[in-house]
DNA sequence: CAATAAATAT
DNA sequence: AATATTTATT
């Protein structure tokens, strides 16, 4: 059956964000407060990074479909306190990102560029650049890749002896079902995103399909909090989050201004695919917020999961 | 320099 | 535990 291979996408096209999640919320992660306390003054060129973005002016809405917003990730500070030392006279050229959190959609954005440049150009950088994700570097995309791969032959081992199309369609936790050895610790992310097919069997596919990729307009999560624990060389260190809610004006036309508009380091990449790009708008799938997850002293809150735990 | 994989660190 | 970072190899 040769259904599978066409019913992979169309599934992740139903979970598509609603209006409500594709805010662009670019936080910063050092408040200008924050970076100017640390004398921060940027004194070199350092990577791309939204360092209190300018106001850029919000590209006109043009009739066809301009690249997609650039999806900014969140991140996690934790309660390491990077005040000493680092702040004292040393300037914070060498500033560490925080870690970032791949979230359910934020990975299958992940599937769904590694998917459409195929298992050869599938590298880190052209996965990044397609992602178009502000403040992904490479190096997450690499980190990630080398555990998805992982994942994926950990998928093909146990999957072995049933042929062609036992591993396709599984797209949640059906693989745990076969008491295999899927380490419940492994997958949890991976698991919630569809597997393309050709994914398993490289080689063995038959036709390399063109899918026209679509960036989705924004990709965003409905942040709640999770932001910056502000922490200058204090002798107590706590940590503080901001109860971010509410959401932006949001239009009824479907436009709203944002806050603050990501930079959108779209480097012009090259002439990749070249399918003709062609927009959707999702169905507005309502998700759950999950807050305050049993975490133990996780002070990280997970965002919302898609649906299978 | 970029990519990969394994080991190691936080 | 989940990512980052480093190391070595290609």
């Amino acid at each position: 059956m040769r259904e599978e291979d066409s019913n992979w996408f169309t599934r992740w096209e139903e979970e598509l964000p609603s209006p409500e999640e594709l805010m662009p919320l670019s936080q910063t992660l050092i408040t200008p407060d924050l970076a100017l306390a640390f004398d921060i003054r940027n004194p070199s060129h350092h990577p791309q990074q939204q360092l209190q973005p300018p106001p850029h002016p919000p590209p006109p809405p043009s009739a066809l479909q301009p690249p997609s917003q650039p999806t900014s990730v969140e991140f996690a500070a934790d309660s390491g306190d990077l005040g000493s030392g680092a702040a004292g006279d040393e300037p914070a050229r060498t500033l560490k990102r925080p870690r970032l959190v791949w979230t359910p959609q934020l990975h299958k954005r992940f599937v769904d560029a590694v998917a459409h440049l195929g298992i050869k150009n599938a590298v880190p950088k052209t996965i990044m650049q397609l992602m178009s994700v502000d403040g992904l570097t490479r190096e997450n995309v690499a980190s990630h890749l080398q555990k998805y791969r992982l994942y994926l032959k950990r998928m093909q081992g146990l999957s072995g002896g049933g042929g062609s199309g036992g591993a396709g369609a599984n797209g949640g936790a059906g693989a745990a079902g076969l008491g295999a050895t899927a380490d419940p610790a492994t997958d949890h992310l991976f698991a919630s995103s569809p597997i393309p097919p050709h994914f398993l069997h490289p080689g063995r596919g038959n036709s390399e399909h063109f899918l026209p990729f679509v960036p989705m307009p924004a990709l965003q999560h409905h942040q709640q909090q999770q932001i910056v624990a502000a922490a200058v060389g204090h002798p107590h260190l706590q940590t503080q989050y901001h109860r971010q809610m509410g959401h932006f004006g949001s239009s009824p036309n479907g436009q709203f201004e944002h806050p603050f508009l990501g930079r959108q380091t779209q480097q012009p990449m090259h002439r990749m695919g070249g399918a003709p790009v062609h927009n959707q708008v999702p169905n507005s799938y309502v998700e759950d917020l999950e807050s305050a997850n049993g975490n133990g002293g996780r002070k990280v809150l997970t965002l919302f999961p898609t649906g299978d735990d």
